[in-house]
DNA sequence: ATTATTTTTCAGAAAATTTTGAAAGTTCAA
DNA sequence: TTGAACTTTCAAAATTTTCTGAAAAATAAT
C-alpha cells in the first residue's frame, strides 16, 4: 500500500518534470534547466547536486552547470544545512515571483542590448522621401516604440509588485 | 553618391535582420524564421521565394519551410501580383497585431497543452497529509490557477483589440 | 497533351547546442 | 600539512536542430 502510494507521486512528478522540460524548450531554455527547476519546485526539502543527477541521471557537470544559471535567474537558491558539507538547492515556489523575475530579467538580458542596437539603425542616411528608407525608419521606429513601451509596463508591474501586489494581488490567484 | 546611400539602407537592414534573428533564437524562434520575418518587415514591397534566397542567401527548400511557418503564425501573408506566376509575400507592418498575434498563438499552441496536462497530475493518490504530495499538489495547482489568470488576461487584451484597442492605444505607440 | 515555371518535400549533411566525465580546483577537518 | 569531500571547468562526444539541394509534385501557359 505504502510502495503503491510513493510510486503514483513519484510517476506524477516524473510527468511534470518531462512537461517542464518540454515547454522550457519551446521557449528557449534549455530542458535540463528547466527539469532542474521543475524538480526542485516539487520537492519538499532542499536537495544536493548528487540528489538531482540520481533523480534526473544526468551528470555531474550538467547539474553543476544548470543550477548555477538557475541561481543567476534567482528562482533557486542555495540553502546551507547545518553540519552538512555539501550544497542544497531549493526553488522559489511562490510562482508570481517566479515569472517575474523571468520576465524581468528577460527584458534586462535581452530586450534590452536589442533596443540599444535599434537606435543606431535610426540614424540611416539618404532620401527621406525614398520609400525604401521610409519603410525602414517608420518600422523600425515602431518597433522602439512598441518595446519601450513594454518594457515601462514591465517595470511598473515590477515595481507595483515590490510593494503590495504579492500580498494583495497574489490572493486572486489562490 | 547615389551608390553610398543604397549601401547605408543595405547595411542597416543587414544589421537589424541579424538581431532579430539573435533575438529570435533566445526566445525558441529558428534564427531563419526571425530573419526572413525581419527582412518582409522592412520591405517596402512583397518579396518573391527567390529575393528572400538572394538576399538572405539561404536555400529554397529553407525558404519555403520558414514562410510557411510564418503564414501559419498569420503574421506574413501571400501577395498575388496580376500578371506574375510567382508568389510574393509581405509582412504585417503594425506591431501591435504581430505581438497579439504572437502572444495568442503561444497561448494556443503552447501554454494550453501543457495546462492540460497539468490537469490530469491533480489527482495523485496517497495521504495528503504526507509533505511531498501536500508539496506537489500545492505546486502544481498554483501553476495552474497562475496560468488560467495569466491566459484569459490575453484573452482580455485580444478581444480588447479586436474593438478599439488598435484604434486608440495604439496612437500612445506612435 | 506537352512543356515551362514554380512550389513542396525530405533524406542526408552541416551546424548549433547540450552533455559527459575526468582532471583541476576548493574547502575544511584533523 | 595532508587528504577526504565536494565543486568547478572544459575538451571532446552525443544529441538535437536546422539547412541544403535535387527530385517530385503541382500549376499554368502553349
Amino acid at each position: 500500500m505504502f510502495y503503491l502510494y510513493v510510486m503514483k507521486l513519484q510517476e506524477a512528478k516524473q510527468q511534470f518534470i518531462q512537461n517542464w522540460g518540454a515547454l522550457g524548450t519551446q521557449w528557449g531554455i534549455n530542458r535540463t534547466m528547466a527539469q532542474i527547476h521543475a524538480l526542485l519546485l516539487v520537492s519538499a526539502d532542499p536537495l544536493s547536486a548528487d540528489d538531482i543527477m540520481t533523480q534526473l541521471k544526468i551528470s555531474r557537470g550538467n547539474v553543476n552547470m544548470n543550477v548555477r544559471e538557475l541561481l543567476d535567474w534567482g528562482i533557486v537558491e542555495k540553502v546551507l544545512i547545518p553540519g552538512e558539507r555539501k550544497e542544497y538547492f531549493s526553488a522559489e515556489k511562490d510562482i508570481w515571483k517566479v515569472a517575474m523575475r523571468i520576465v524581468k530579467e528577460r527584458k534586462r538580458r535581452e530586450v534590452e542590448p536589442i533596443l540599444s542596437a535599434l537606435n543606431e539603425l535610426k540614424e540611416v542616411e539618404g532620401d527621406k522621401n525614398s520609400k525604401d528608407v521610409k519603410v525602414f525608419v517608420d518600422t523600425i521606429g515602431d518597433i522602439q516604440k512598441f518595446a519601450n513601451q513594454a518594457s515601462k509596463g514591465v517595470d511598473g508591474l515590477v515595481r507595483m509588485d515590490e510593494h503590495w501586489f504579492t500580498g494583495t494581488l497574489l490572493k486572486m490567484f489562490k
